[in-house]
DNA sequence: ATGCGGACCTGTTAGC
DNA sequence: TGCTAACAGGTCCGCA
């Protein structure tokens, strides 16, 4: 983590982000920060202590502090003086899955000849950012396609509906802000309540909310994975 | 080059 | 009831 010293009377220009990460551009440089699974910033003021797992202060003019929280240390801190796109870790980063750039197509030209499972193929961002473990289940659920599936081997037709899929569920996550499964709170300090419309993520063995059918329990890339048997059938 | 598995970390939950 | 172990998650890295 390296954070710059010469960040003294900055003046913070932007703020954006690309994937998960967000970026704070100065005039001299890019703070890129992840918050990980847990991590969260807020603005508080000198009045506000400390609370655990409070790990960075920054300091501002206007007596506002930005204050970085992360329990699971799974966050991180960056510093960059290049154009922040052009960082190691954002450089080859896939298209951002709301954008006009995530389409059949792009999955199509990126998935032939690949072996991999399909979750896995989406979970990766260099393939396209944005979809995590939870989302991933829940795309293939509605996509109606089995998440061991080689990405490969998956038609146009069906690499569409992943597309439909992933927009729909990202969209009604963002607007019921966010999924809390723990500790989870955006912005505004409020926990998210998409765990409320989840179909299959966390609900191995239960039945299947569209067709009764008892749901599945895998483990694919060490991450826990379910779906219905019936209704992905490949 | 591809893709898999390990590592990171710690609060919560399951199991003895 | 108390303690220990397993588990979860996003991402990078190293190895086969």
């Amino acid at each position: 983590m390296e954070v710059p010293d010469s960040l003294r009377g900055q003046q913070l220009q932007s703020i954006s982000r690309r994937g998960k990460y967000l970026l704070f551009r100065f005039e001299i440089g890019t703070l890129i920060v992840h918050l990980g699974m847990s991590g969260s910033l807020r603005v508080v003021t000198s009045v506000d202590q400390p609370r655990t797992h409070d790990h960075i202060d920054w300091y501002f003019q206007n007596e506002r502090i930005l204050r970085f929280n992360d329990p699971r240390r799974f966050g991180s801190v960056h510093w960059t003086e290049q154009s922040p796109l052009r960082h190691k870790l954002l450089r080859s980063l896939g298209p951002e899955p709301l954008g006009e750039g995530f389409t059949a197509k792009y999955l199509y030209q990126r998935s032939r000849q690949k072996t991999q499972a399909i979750k896995n193929f989406l979970m990766d961002s260099h393939i396209v950012v944005g979809i995590g473990n939870i989302y991933a289940n829940e795309v293939l659920f509605r996509a109606r396609i089995k998440p061991t599936t080689a990405a490969g081997s998956i038609a146009t037709v069906r690499l569409n509906r992943i597309i439909t899929a992933t927009k729909e569920v990202l969209n009604e996550a963002i607007s019921v802000g966010g999924t809390t499964l723990r500790d989870f709170v955006g912005s505004n300090g409020e926990p998210g309540y998409f765990s409320q419309e989840l179909f299959v993520y966390g609900r191995a063995s239960q039945p299947c909310l569209v067709c009764n059918h008892k749901l599945k329990g895998i483990v694919l890339g060490q991450r826990q994975t379910v779906y219905c048997p019936r209704c992905q059938r490949r």
